[in-house]
DNA sequence: ATATCTGTTTGATGTATAGCAATCAGCATT
DNA sequence: AATGCTGATTGCTATACATCAAACAGATAT
C-alpha cells in the first residue's frame, strides 16, 4: 500500500552461486544458453525492497520486468470503489510483467513487496535489441508469459467452479511435495494476504480452515499440519457428491 | 461439447479484401509490415466450423493457433466433476491460444465454435523459422499475448471484487460504443454462454438483468435497451454504497 | 392446429460468503 | 506488569447465489 515507490539499494549485478543457479532456472531464460543469459544480466541490477514497499503501480508505464530471488511480491489492482484485489503473488524463482515491460504497455496491475525481497530488475530497451540480435530470446520469452497465462486460466477457472475450502485445501496441497501421508507446512505470508489470493476474506479463510479439520488438517499460527495429504484430497471430492 | 475435431473445409488462403484487412489489423500483425503478414499468411489455412464443432482439447499439443473472422468461439475447461467453466469467447478480429501454440506446449483449455465460424488457422513450424529470421515477429507476438495477460487480470478482478449484476452491466456496457444516452444491443450469443462467460448460472443472469431494470435496462430476447448508459454505470456505483 | 423441443423466466429453498462486532492471542513498547 | 497494536478467530445476521422444479415462449416439425 506504499504509495512511494521505495528508494531502494540498486546494486550493479552481483550474483552469488545460489541465485545465478535461480535465475538461469527461470522459466524464460532455462531454455537459453548460458552466455546469452549472461549477456541479459549484464544489463540488469539488483533491487532489495522492505516489506510493504511498491515496485510500480497500476497504469504506470512498464520499462523493466523483474525475477524474485527471495522473499514474496504482490500484484494487486484497487477498483474505484477502493478496495484491493490480488491479482497474484510470486516469490523466489519466479519472474513477472514479462510481456508488459518488454512492448512498454502500462501495468495493468500495481505490485508491492509483502516481506523483504531481493529482486533481478531487467530493464527492456536493451533486451528489446537483444531480441533483434537473438531472436531466440523472443520465443524463450513467450514461452514463459504463455506459462503466466495458463496460471491465470487457471485462477479462472479456481474462482469460478471452486467453493472457498476446495481453494484452500488445492493451496495448502500446492504447497507441499509430500505424496502421501502427512506433511507439514508453514503458510508462505499472511492469512490476510493469502486470503486475497484465494479471493476470500480473512474470515472465511479462517472458517475454511476450521471446516478442514475433519479432513485432519490443523492450523496453529503459521503452522500447518495435514495428516494425510490424501485424505484432503479425497476430502474435498468427496463433498462435492455428499452436498 | 462435440468430442470429435470436427472435419472442417480447409482451405488454403484466400481472404476477401474485407478479412485481409480484419487480419491485418489483429492485435499481433498490427505493428508488422505488410509484407511480412502476408508471408505469414502463405502459411495458413482457412477452416469453417458448424455451431458445436470442437477446435481441440484441453492436454492436446498445440501446432497452430486462430484468428477469428466471423462467429463466436468458447474457451472452456472441464473439471474433474465434469462440470464445464468458461474461460473466455471470442470473435472477429480476436487472435488466441498464440503463445501455447508457439511452444509447442499442451492447450490449458479446451475450444469449440458456439455458432458457424470462420477461423485462420496459423501453424507454428514455420512461424517459429520466420520469427528467426525476422525477430520482430516474436516482439509482436509477445505484445498480443500481453494484451490477453490484460484481459485475464481484468477477468479475476472481476470475478473477485464485483457482484453479479455489476458483471453483466460491464458486459453491456462492453457491447456498446455509445457514450451517452439510450443504447440498443443485441446479445452476441445464447445467455447460457453470456452467464458461463460471467461466471455465473443462467438463472441467475435472467435475475441479474431483472434487477438491472430500475437502471433503465429492459431485456427482450436478444435485444437490450438501454434507456440512459450513465444511469446504468452510475447505478451499479451507487449500490455499492447504499447496500 | 397440435406436439415437441430448446432456451428462458420465475418461484421456493438451502448454502456459502460477506459484513460487522466482540473477543482473543501474540508481540512489542513503555 | 500494564498498555496498546495487529492479526486471527468466532458469533450473528444479511445477502447473493446455486439448485431444483415448474411454467413459459418461440421455433420447428408433424
Amino acid at each position: 500500500m506504499t504509495q512511494d515507490n521505495a528508494v531502494s539499494a540498486s546494486k550493479s549485478i552481483d550474483l552469488t552461486g545460489d541465485d545465478l543457479n535461480l535465475v538461469r532456472s527461470v522459466a524464460m531464460f532455462r531454455v537459453l544458453p548460458f552466455e546469452i543469459v549472461e549477456q541479459i544480466l549484464s544489463d540488469c541490477s539488483i533491487e532489495e525492497y522492505q516489506s510493504g514497499d511498491g515496485l510500480f503501480l497500476q497504469g504506470e508505464r512498464a520499462e523493466a520486468f523483474f525475477i524474485v530471488l527471495s522473499g514474496w511480491i504482490k500484484l494487486y489492482r484497487v477498483t474505484a470503489q477502493g478496495d484491493e484485489t490480488v491479482i497474484g503473488v510470486f516469490t523466489r524463482g519466479q519472474s513477472f510483467a514479462e510481456a508488459v515491460a518488454l512492448v512498454n504497455k502500462e501495468f495493468p496491475a500495481s505490485c508491492e513487496a509483502v516481506t523483504d525481497a531481493r529482486l533481478v530488475r531487467v530493464p527492456c530497451v536493451r533486451l528489446r535489441q537483444r531480441i533483434m540480435q537473438k531472436p531466440e530470446i523472443g520465443l524463450a520469452m513467450i514461452a514463459s508469459t504463455a506459462q503466466h497465462l495458463h496460471l491465470l486460466v487457471q485462477e479462472v477457472e479456481q474462482l469460478k467452479a471452486r467453493t472457498g475450502a476446495e481453494r484452500v485445501s488445492e493451496f495448502l496441497l500446492s504447497l507441499t511435495d509430500v505424496e502421501q501421508g502427512a506433511a507439514v507446512i508453514a503458510l508462505p505470508y499472511e492469512k490476510m494476504l493469502i486470503a486475497g489470493r484465494l479471493g476470500m476474506t480473512q474470515e472465511t479463510l479462517s472458517r475454511s480452515f476450521a471446516r478442514l479439520r475433519r479432513y485432519g488438517v490443523k492450523v496453529s499460527g503459521r503452522m500447518v499440519n495435514i495428516a494425510d495429504v490424501d485424505q484432503l484430497r479425497q476430502g474435498i471430492f468427496r463433498d462435492n457428491y455428499a452436498g
